[in-house]
DNA sequence: GCCAACGTTGGC
DNA sequence: GCCAACGTTGGC
């Protein structure tokens, strides 16, 4: 962890000051600076980007367009001459090496890390600055607010921006070379660049008709660079920053998807007609600058394989171009401009990154994907925006505490701590799971679970006696009634929303954590979609195994979870955790995680896709029925499949419920259970078919046993459940039974009190019912084999 | 690879 | 400090 930082660090460090230093002597006395002076203004805007952006969104908003560029000047140095090529693959370079050492880290850790290591950075450099540390003169502007003039002033001049850059190493710099790094990885890492440029595509702005033919998703516009712009002012319409962010955007998109060549990339930049196009420089490009198509091209071409590289250099390009006219223009508004447009392009890019992670996770295609990704993406960009804006507000994400259950929005922690924590760094999340492993390595900030190692952790081995031991909590404090509805708490943060999920957690922008799990690490998980049964309930259910384990019904508080029935459905991290296990009652369960994360969206919709009972799904009836519905769309059910398979689980969603089929098949299962007597099993019945969703997820947290090696079932897992699924589509034009959802949880919930007092011997089956057991109660903790479970999935199948 | 056990977090 | 329950460990 801290190697790579601090080596990370060093090396960008290194490189720039070096760079800086070189650039002194020329900058300082020439007014046309060659290109390399402009390479390092370029650099040193980047670095001032941060501050520029403190100082205030509002000059940015005042500040009008006076000169958008032409495509030809943005190409500029990058390539083109040698010299100016050294400075810039020095500055490229270190771009890459930061890129490199950075991967992983993207998340919010990744910004602390940034934060902290930019001080030293200063003292290094200070001896190169002359006079006074850059912080001073960032803090100046930051609180000057000024006028332009004085932005302009300290902007304008090199020696300003070397010291500012010098003194600032701005975060800003490191964090976009991350960003950079990190979307090169997932480029490079996808198996298929078609994803990635799906969504850069998608990332395009709808406004502005992205000129690439290749890349097509149409995604609905991307508000954020609309909302960047406009975060500054109504003056904005000054397309400049959209243009900007456009541009990067369709460069990007070019040149994943054709990798174009620089010239193909400035061509989009120069913006289509749009009116958020980029605006032309009416002045002439530097005479330094060099075409576009060529020295783009070169850059890119040398600096990396990857076409990302090239969008780096791309960038570059342009904000060298960018500085050109600065200084021939030398107007202030101009280079608040162009700090306005970087900072889009920031942003752009962190919400690049964070699409890229989700898609790549999801790796679904359904429309619904896009559009939560792209409510995602909103979603995120306020967050994003309000560092630009106003420096800082207190993390509106808060809110999360006060998330009734209807709240369904949810703010990332991530995303909150992002904007709350670190000066402006609104880092995305980036890929949790992937990043995690390095990320791991750069947080150091974060809260370490570290174990101390005091106690070993797992279960006491069968012979120790710890097992009485029980935790330190209280071991017998059973205050509450067995059942307090209104004393349990209800969880008031959630990280991850189905919706959510794709940003929070699974792309979510960040998850902080390293591990796959959703939740970003400062606030623990807690799962609460605040729609799913399980949510909806308050009361602990007392006879679940978790309910049992607590103190106040007399558990020892040794497993310390949530009461099955009140797990959210939605929660995707436990079930993963819980994969593979079979319900007791019913035979397999089909692990719900799958569900909800294809359906997460769905799941927003309402219409949480839930698996019913997996046996009534698989039976051979159901499949025929669904068959002969859907068997028209096999081809899109293959797809299905093969997504599902590729998540590894299949959901069972029973779309039409024969309520006879399901019932016989289910009886037919506990018959077989051989584990659990029926008497202990308490029976609930589940909604029928493809609405309902079901409280299912209690199943499959219950029902773990068993869900294993099914090499066939699982097959026909997939083929039920994409036959399901159509049905479902199909279904959704007519709604089935979407209603039966609330119902149901009310009646297992009933069913489940009734089952403690009754015997069971036979389960009760409602209509499509299916018997789940939530409860084992009643069984002391005598876990399902899961060979009963597979011999009860074999007879089913 | 599963899952009980338990350290630990975070809201109160 | 209490409590719920999350995230991780390590026995199996
Ligand atoms: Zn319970
Ligand atoms: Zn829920």
């Amino acid at each position: 962890m801290g190697n790579k930082k601090a080596s990370s660090n060093k090396s960008s460090r290194s490189a720039r000051s070096t760079a800086v230093v070189n650039a002194l002597p020329s900058a300082e006395s020439d007014e046309h600076k060659d290109e390399n002076a402009v390479n390092r203004e370029i650099a040193a805007l980047l670095l001032n980007l941060h501050a520029s952006r403190e100082k205030g969104v509002d000059n940015y908003a005042s500040v009008k367009e006076t000169s958008p560029q032409s495509g030809d000047d943005i190409a500029i140095d990058l390539s083109k001459s040698n010299q100016s090529k050294s400075q810039c693959s020095s500055f490229v370079s270190t771009e890459d090496r930061v890129v490199g050492r950075c991967h992983p880290p993207t998340s919010v850790h990744s910004t602390t890390i940034i934060t902290s290591v930019a001080h030293p950075p200063m003292a290094e450099t200070k001896p190169v600055m002359s006079s006074h540390d850059g912080t001073l003169d960032l803090t100046k502007r930051a609180s000057g607010d000024l006028e332009p003039p004085a932005l302009f002033q300290g902007l304008s001049s090199l020696n300003d921006l070397e010291r500012s850059q010098v003194s600032s190493m701005s975060s800003n710099y490191l964090l976009q070379n991350l960003l950079m790094g990190k979307m090169q990885q997932i480029v490079s890492g996808k198996a298929t660049q078609a994803d990635a440029s799906k969504l850069l595509s998608s990332l395009v702005p709808s406004t502005s008709p992205s000129s690439q033919p290749g890349c097509k998703l149409s995604f609905p516009t991307k508000p954020l660079p609309a909302k960047a712009l406009s975060l500054n002012s109504p003056i904005n319409e000054a397309k400049p920053p959209a243009s900007v962010l456009k541009s990067p955007l369709s460069i990007f998109s070019t040149t994943n998807c054709n990798s174009h060549s620089a010239a193909a990339a400035a061509a989009a930049f120069n913006g289509t007609g749009s009116p958020l196009t980029l605006p032309v420089l009416p002045t002439s490009p530097h005479p330094n600058v060099p075409r576009p198509g060529n020295q783009a091209s070169q850059g890119s071409e040398n600096k990396s394989a990857n076409n990302i590289p090239l969008l780096c250099g791309q960038i570059v390009a342009q904000l060298n171009g960018l500085l050109f006219l600065v200084h021939s223009l030398n107007s202030p508004q101009i280079e608040l401009n162009l700090e306005s447009q970087l900072t889009a392009i920031y942003s752009h890019l962190q919400e690049l990154v964070g699409t890229v992670e989700q898609v790549k996770q999801r790796q679904t295609e359904e429309p619904q994907d896009s559009k939560s990704i792209i409510k995602n993406e909103e979603e995120t960009l306020p967050d994003q925006q309000m560092p630009y804006s106003h420096t800082r507000k207190s993390s509106p994400q808060r809110h999360l505490n006060g998330v009734g259950k209807e709240d369904k929005n949810l703010a990332f922690s991530n995303n909150a701590r992002s904007s709350s924590n670190v000066i402006n760094v609104p880092f995305p999340d980036v890929n949790p799971t992937k990043l995690s492993e390095e990320s791991e390595h750069q947080v150091e900030s974060s809260t370490n679970p570290s174990p101390n190692g005091k106690r070993r952790r797992g279960r006491p081995p069968k012979h120790s006696n710890l097992d009485g031991a029980g935790s330190g909590s209280g071991l017998n404090k059973r205050s509450r009634g067995s059942q307090d509805g209104t004393g349990e708490r209800e969880p008031k943060m959630q990280h991850s929303s189905p919706s959510s999920e794709a940003q929070s957690s699974s792309c979510g922008f960040s998850k902080v954590s390293g591990n796959g799990s959703i939740g970003g690490k400062g606030i623990r998980n807690r799962v609460f979609c605040g729609e799913c049964p399980g949510c909806l309930k308050n009361d602990d259910c007392g006879r679940c195994r978790y309910c049992k384990d607590k103190t106040k019904f007399g558990g020892q508080n040794r497993l310390r979870q949530k009461c099955l029935h009140r797990r959210c459905q939605m929660d995707t991290h436990r079930r993963r955790a819980s994969q593979g296990t079979v319900n007791i009652g019913v035979g397999k369960k089909a692990p719900v995680s799958a569900m909800s994360e294809q359906h997460s969206r769905s799941f927003s919709k309402r219409t949480p896709r839930r698996s019913p009972s997996p046996n009534a799904i698989y039976s051979g009836v159901d499949l025929a029925r669904l068959a002969a519905t859907a068997a028209a769309e096999l081809a899109s059910q293959n797809q299905i499949l093969s997504q599902q398979e590729a998540n590894g689980q299949g959901n069972g969603i029973s779309t039409n419920s024969d309520e006879n089929t399901n019932s016989v098949e289910q009886s037919t299962q506990e018959r077989d259970s051989p584990d659990h007597p029926p008497h202990n099993v308490s029976v609930k019945a589940t909604t029928n078919a493809n609405g309902g969703g079901g409280l299912s997820d209690e199943e499959g947290e219950d029902s773990r046993l068993g869900g294993r090696s099914q090499s066939r079932i699982d097959k026909w897992k997939a083929k039920h459940e994409a036959m399901l699924r159509l049905a479902e589509d199909k279904a959704t034009a007519n709604p089935v039974n979407e209603n039966d959802a609330p119902v149901d949880e009310h009646v297992e919930e009933d069913q489940t009190e009734k089952s403690d007092d009754k015997l069971p011997t036979i389960p009760d089956i409602e209509a499509n019912g299916v018997c789940i057991n939530l409860d084992e109660d009643l069984l002391p903790s005598k876990p399902l084999t899961r060979h009963g479970a597979s011999v009860q999935q074999a007879l089913s199948v």
